[in-house]
DNA sequence: ACTAACGGGACTTCCCGTTCCT
DNA sequence: AGGAACGGGAAGTCCCGTTAGT
């Protein structure tokens, strides 16, 4: 559960076991409700370390964005760009990934590009901006495979690839939302199953 | 913007003022970081007031779902009950409106429920019941208009109710956390967009 | 355990109420911390009612001295003014009460005099004066009873009466303290057995 | 009559200074109704530096018991113990001592046990673990050194150690209750004169 | 005689960020 | 590079007393 104390005078080891204590900590409770102290505690690091290597805590929180969060979110969807998959296919199999790893882990805390957004996005400029990106990058990875599908003939020429994306990313964080209110897995895998369901009719007739 | 100050001695304006203060500043900033006395500065009454109709801040938020969250989310999927009802066109129609409303103010704060949901499900139980059971409000009524219209013949057979229902009410949700990253109606709107086209695709072939 | 709710638009009987509601509350944490919220729920009244009979905090706490406890410590010593009574036979017969009393409820909340003299002698002249008068009360009953018993013979002659009459009220009040720490009842009857054994030392040779 | 500031960045100095203006504090009003903002005003540091050194108002009274009245109340009756020491004129002793100081400071807040058993025992478990193993001291110390007294011709045999310690004591402590209302030392040198005349009935006839 | 809305303050808790020191 | 002392502030809770009404 907890992110491994740094070893003394490691400074990357710090940066980086602040860094994920910082994350589990926003993840459990959200960045404004995120204490330092309780960061600190987590990463066994005191606060002057942290001050050492981020100036305040928002920088800290941009730092869990930029070096954790968006490396494994813009990665979750580079596969759509290869030329030679079935965009149909990577879609439902992404699903599937994500029920398998409900399954896992209970899906506590659900996604946090989701989580910050509601928590940050309306008072702070730069955790949007960061967000944003994330969220475009997803729309746009599926708008543009989609739309390469169609060329290709292995998606049905009629859906408006934009507006389907959109939809499709939304159902995706909106499943977190369900689930954060149901606090179990079963909504959220309903919720994936519905979208797979919502995958196959992406297929030409 | 602000609500209207409450006339001396009228407990139920004065109720009333401090609730809907509480509802604004809640949709400005999230429960946990509403402040009361910003709350109170915007009801216009004093700290004896709200302690003398609330007990406490959680009571006030709670009965701002009670009072002012609940009916308007209940009320709006009740049109699916009715039996002379296209299901599909109910739907279609529930998200214009939606389209219109957020043409109109901007969709400056999102969906009440989606909001409180991430910032308090996971902290306290007696809000994560109440958001859950207008979630699963949600849910059951388009589930159970989809069914009818497949006994109708409005509704296309094939599709599974349940997780349609869930897809749906997902991506409903989750277009409010794409809106609240994109600090636009555009963005909302072309969720709201690709949910008509997928209205589309309920009705029979 | 709490007191009678008073019947409706009885005057009497609701300032009883109040009284008798305030006096649990102030034994059961002090006067200082008396909450008046907590007073008026235990009589079942509301503030309207309690400050029609009594202006302020003060003047209940003062209220409920001269009235209830008032009456009751000066009682006590009365039967040592009796000029027909073995003092030293009253006294222990006084102490033995104690120890019967401290069986049968406990001892739960100590003396009220030493209560109230620990909570507000140092701040309140209004207290402190009343709560002497009580406590000086009991001083000159016995330090007379005992001048007595020396002329009459009943009482040993080498003790000075003023003094021995302080060390025993100073020791009966100080048992509350020692009963207060140990928070039962033992402690409380042994100190009472070792005022009775100090009574027999009062008796001539 | 205030503590003295503490020198900018010595910790230990800031910690005492902080300790000993809570005693005082607490000995003016009681721990209920001390003031954290009373208290740092009189030692001179800040809210931070509180927080710092103490997590809440709870351990920085219980600090006060174990680093300043604990010490202070072990130490006085530790003669007694002493096998050489004639128990009963160190008893008189004491009392004689007690005279003095009270003459010198005119006894203005009295015993610090005494007031803290009023006003934290019957609500918090933890202080009054504390202050009962002080008055358990006390008594065990004055009931082993009458019986050894008894073993060693010092002190009259027909007396029972226990009940008289227990007498010896409240008396002591009872004194303090008295003066706290009499606002005057008289009443306390009159009750520790009481005490003298009784240690002289200790002696072996 | 009694009810209940209301005014306004004080208190503890807790936190983020700075700064001295090793 | 890191550890610990410290500065200063804001929030929620709770309370006592007042007053408009019945």
């Amino acid at each position: 559960m907890s992110a491994q104390p740094a070893p003394r005078r490691d400074p990357d080891a710090t940066r980086l076991a602040i860094l994920g204590a910082a994350f589990e900590e926003i993840q459990a409770v959200g960045f404004r409700a995120a204490s330092l102290e309780h960061i600190l505690a987590r990463a066994g690091v005191t606060k002057g370390a942290l001050y050492h290597h981020f100036p305040n805590k928002q920088a800290l929180g941009l730092a869990v964005i930029d070096e954790l969060i968006w490396p494994e979110a813009s990665g979750s969807f580079a596969i759509l760009a290869d030329e030679s998959v079935n965009p149909v296919e990577a879609l439902i199999g992404f699903v599937r990934e994500e029920i398998a790893e409900a399954a896992a882990d209970g899906h506590l805390h659900g996604c946090p590009v989701c989580n910050l957004v509601q928590d940050m996005a309306a008072i702070d400029e730069e955790f949007r901006l960061r967000l944003l990106r994330i969220q475009n990058g997803w729309r746009e990875a599926i708008a543009n495979a989609l739309r390469r599908g169609q060329r290709q003939g292995t998606v049905r020429k009629g859906i408006d690839a934009e507006r389907m994306a959109a939809v499709l990313v939304a159902a995706y964080e909106g499943a977190n939302v369900l689930a954060k209110a149901a606090q179990d897995d079963k909504t959220y895998v309903t919720c994936m199953q519905g979208l797979i369901d919502l995958g196959e009719t992406l297929r030409p007739r």
